[in-house]
RNA sequence: GGACAAGUAGCUCAGCCGGUUAGAGCGCUUCGUUCACAUCGAAGAGGUCACAGGUUCGAAUCCUGUCUUGUCCACCA
């Protein structure tokens, strides 16, 4: 053995016997008990993070129930990340000086999927060198055919449930990028407006916005604003920019007496709290910017005009109109910004599918409350348990989803409207003011196909083959919020047991065996975003929870404390750490010292000592190697056993005191204390077996001792095992003379005497 | 504005379902070893556990308030 443990000899060729040797599919134990993690799918086109190492979690479990006789499944895959990756793709182009306009949907769709092609494997290879033990064969990635055709095939179950349906929604737009995004994308800025005080007839109003004045549909005042009770109900007459015109005056408390003057001009097409006042009074919805982020037709004479200098022109208009009673110049406000361009984000109204959440949510809420309904399975457990209040209210507060977006890059939306109903409906309803009360039959009439991924040949109403699909896709949560189940039920290496349109109905044997799985582990940034919907989903799908345990790392800053971003440039590549630390010392650097779920800095000083660590476990091995008798029979003693053949006190305490710490590492095992046990292996194994006890031991080696002591070391490379997989893999090996069955499948040791174990 | 973290040795962090002299790693000091350990071992210095109240026989640990930092969410025209 060599002096020095050299991490750079051992890992690529341990992972690769590992692999090879298949023991990382749980067929190695086919009659366990099934145990499954669906490993969070990172971004296909990405590279690795440190929020991919701290899978680590991950790997730690699935090793150590993998040991403890569990048919044990970690099933990788990737994401097509959406926006993201269409976004990166796009900066591609503009290099080159195109833009996605010149392209196609189609064409645009297959260079961007190449692009993801070619950088394909990268990931999968960074999560081999942490010697993730992932299942490769079951690979999957979000936009294969058989994920999508299952993702299709939820949409339109609940499309035929009545949960989704189509409406004319403000969306967060960007005028720019042509794309609206979710709230959660939405980046707000801090920016100093003129705030103008504008004279609305009898009334003075202040807002940052005087150019939206077009879509101005009413003015609301506070119910109990004493100053306006005289206007609430009553039609004001105005003078505008565009002549005199008539408005109406509603009571909202949404209003805050506080601010401005008490007075809030409405223009529910433009503004969220607005859309909602709208809502409340049924107060039309008048677009007057366009998705061009120019002006339309309602704005007159200043129709044509992009909004910043439509703002000027409008304000110009009115102070010589006399309209304008001041200008607050100091005014502070928070706007929502794109956070690819940074261009000012547009309510704009879109018609958009949207997912009624009321039941979803209600249901997921209750399988963490542990009261789910008859006909739902299920209770979810988060670990640490704070992080419920958000997951809670989270869901409590949220509103109907919008799943469509305008890019290209995603899972199209298998719906196709009839042109020719479409035109029917739109003359139907062309006299129509166009406002936000039409019905649910309304939208759901608009000539709309949906079916599981295939072209309808004809429209079902009218029977004409002009259909057109919708050119929107699937907001990626979406997809990504059915990950466990679909993973699971396309489960390609095996014919389908049941082919079944029923949803839920399809299984496969995976899907019998593993679902629901057991522990979701991910970044405590992803609960709302992916975890919430990962139980509405699977709840809907399944009737069943997507998992049982959800278990949340935190985040891991850079040295300094401050979080890792592509933008900062302070990202810090694991695979560098790896090679200079090794993969075990990395991972042990990532669980030693920081308790799940709390944020940790990267700590240089914390990954020499991890290496150290390895060293020592390398040393004691090679220590042991040397002095012991050489020849013995081993691997064959549990420890109830070594304790009945333990002649010397010392020995005889020194094993007990290894029964404990089996005890009571599995424990903390159990109950997700990976920082718990980590530290007790560490000071263990250190400072008690390599301290006192081999230093006891070394003056005395006889048969008896040196059976005892290497077999004692043996199980201590056991429960080291799940976090430093590599260096206790090559140490038994080395040990046993690589004859014995891999560290990696042999047996959990016990801690109860007596009973069977394998060491 | 709300929620959640965090504020403990020079640094990075444990401990916090109340209970003996508050722990680890790194750093620092002294000594030893240098044929298991690109080191290791032994010993040691170093903390008013953010602050102020309260509960208690007893609080870093529970409660209230304050301050600081971070994250997430909401958002006022």
């Amino acid at each position: 053995m060599d002096k020095v443990y050299n991490h750079k000899d051992v890992e690529d060729k341990i992972y690769k016997e590992w692999e090879e040797k298949g023991f990382f599919k749980p067929e190695v134990h086919p009659d366990g008990k099934p145990y499954c993690i669906i490993l969070p799918p990172p971004n296909a086109n990405g590279d690795l993070h440190f929020g991919h190492a701290m899978f680590t979690v991950e790997d730690i479990l699935i090793r150590y129930h993998r040991m403890k006789g569990f048919s044990a499944l970690w099933l990788p895959g990737t994401d097509h990340a959406g926006i993201e990756t269409q976004f990166v793709f796009e900066q591609k182009l503009r290099k080159e000086g195109k833009s996605r306009l010149d392209y196609s949907q189609e064409e645009l769709y297959k260079m961007i999927a190449d692009f993801v092609d070619a950088s394909k494997g990268k990931i999968q290879n960074q999560l081999r060198k942490l010697g993730f033990s992932l299942d490769w064969s079951r690979e999957k990635y979000t936009l294969d055919p058989d994920i999508v055709r299952l993702v299709y095939k939820t949409f339109k179950h609940m499309y035929e449930d009545g949960l989704v349906y189509r409406a004319k929604r403000l969306v967060n737009y960007c005028t720019k990028d042509g794309t609206s995004f979710s709230d959660l994308e939405v980046v707000y800025e801090e920016r100093k407006d003129p705030l103008y005080y504008i004279k609305y007839g009898p009334l003075t109003l202040a807002t940052t916005r005087p150019e939206t004045k077009f879509g101005d549909t009413a003015v609301a005042v506070h119910s109990k604003d004493k100053r306006y009770q005289q206007y609430v109900g009553k039609e004001i007459e105005i003078e505008t920019v565009l002549g005199k015109a008539k408005i109406k005056v509603v009571a909202d408390d949404a209003v805050d007496p506080e601010f401005g003057t008490g007075v809030v001009k409405v223009t529910p097409a433009h503004d969220f709290t607005d859309f909602d006042i709208g809502q409340r009074h049924n107060l039309p919805l008048k677009q007057v910017i366009g998705f061009d982020g120019k002006l339309n037709e309602h704005a007159g004479k200043f129709a044509g005009l992009y909004l910043t200098k439509a703002r000027l022109a409008v304000v110009e208009e009115m102070q010589k109109k006399g309209l304008i009673e001041k200008i607050d110049t100091e005014y502070v406000h928070r706007i929502g910004i794109c956070y690819k361009c940074k261009t000012v984000i547009e309510p704009l109204p879109l018609k958009q599918w949207f997912v009624k959440v009321e039941d979803l949510k209600k249901n997921a809420i209750d399988a963490v409350k542990k009261s789910l309904p008859a006909g739902r399975q299920g209770e979810i457990k988060l670990h640490p348990k704070r992080f419920e209040v958000q997951y809670f209210q989270w869901l409590e507060n949220l509103r109907d989803w919008n799943i469509s977006r305008q890019i290209v890059w995603g899972i199209r939306i298998p719906a196709w409207r009839c042109v020719r109903c479409a035109q029917n409906q739109k003359s139907k309803i062309k006299n129509q003011k166009d406002n936000n009360n039409e019905t649910m039959e309304q939208f759901n009439n608009e000539g709309w196909v949906v079916t599981e991924g295939e072209k309808p040949e004809k429209c079902p109403v009218c029977g004409s083959a002009d259909l057109k699909q919708d050119t929107d896709t699937f907001d990626t949560w979406f997809s990504s919020g059915q990950w466990p189940f679909v993973t699971l039920m396309s489960d390609s290496s095996a014919k389908f047991k049941v082919q079944s349109s029923k949803l839920g109905d399809e299984r496969s044997p995976d899907f019998e065996k593993f679902y629901p799985t057991s522990v979701m582990e991910t970044g405590y940034d992803l609960i709302k975003a992916w975890v919430s919907r990962m139980v509405m989903m699977g709840l809907y799908a399944t009737k069943k929870v997507p998992f049982y345990n959800i278990v949340l790392h935190g985040l891991v800053n850079d040295p300094y404390g401050k979080k890792m971003s592509k933008s900062k440039g302070n990202v810090i590549n694991p695979l560098e750490l790896i090679e200079q630390y090794g993969a075990d010392a990395v991972r042990f650097a990532l669980i030693y010292g920081t308790a799940l779920g709390n944020d940790q800095i990267l700590s240089y000083p914390k990954l020499e000592a991890a290496r150290k660590f390895t060293n020592k476990l390398w040393n004691i091995g090679r220590f042991i190697d040397m002095k012991r008798i050489k020849n013995q029979e081993l691997g064959i003693m549990e420890i109830g056993e070594l304790q009945k053949l333990a002649k010397h006190e010392n020995d005889k305490e020194m094993i007990k005191k290894v029964e404990e710490l089996i005890e009571q590492v599995t424990k903390d095992l159990d109950a997700y204390n990976l920082h718990f046990v980590a530290e007790n292996l560490y000071n263990f194994t250190w400072h008690t077996f390599a301290d006192k006890y081999i230093e006891d031991v070394k003056n005395r080696i006889d048969e008896n001792s040196s059976l005892i002591l290497t077999t004692l070391y043996l199980i201590l490379l056991k429960l080291l095992h799940p976090f430093m997989p590599f260096v206790t893999e090559e140490l038994w090996s080395t040990l046993q003379g690589g004859t014995d069955t891999p560290l990696i499948i042999t047996k959990w040791p016990r801690e109860s005497f007596g009973k069977r174990s394998g060491i």
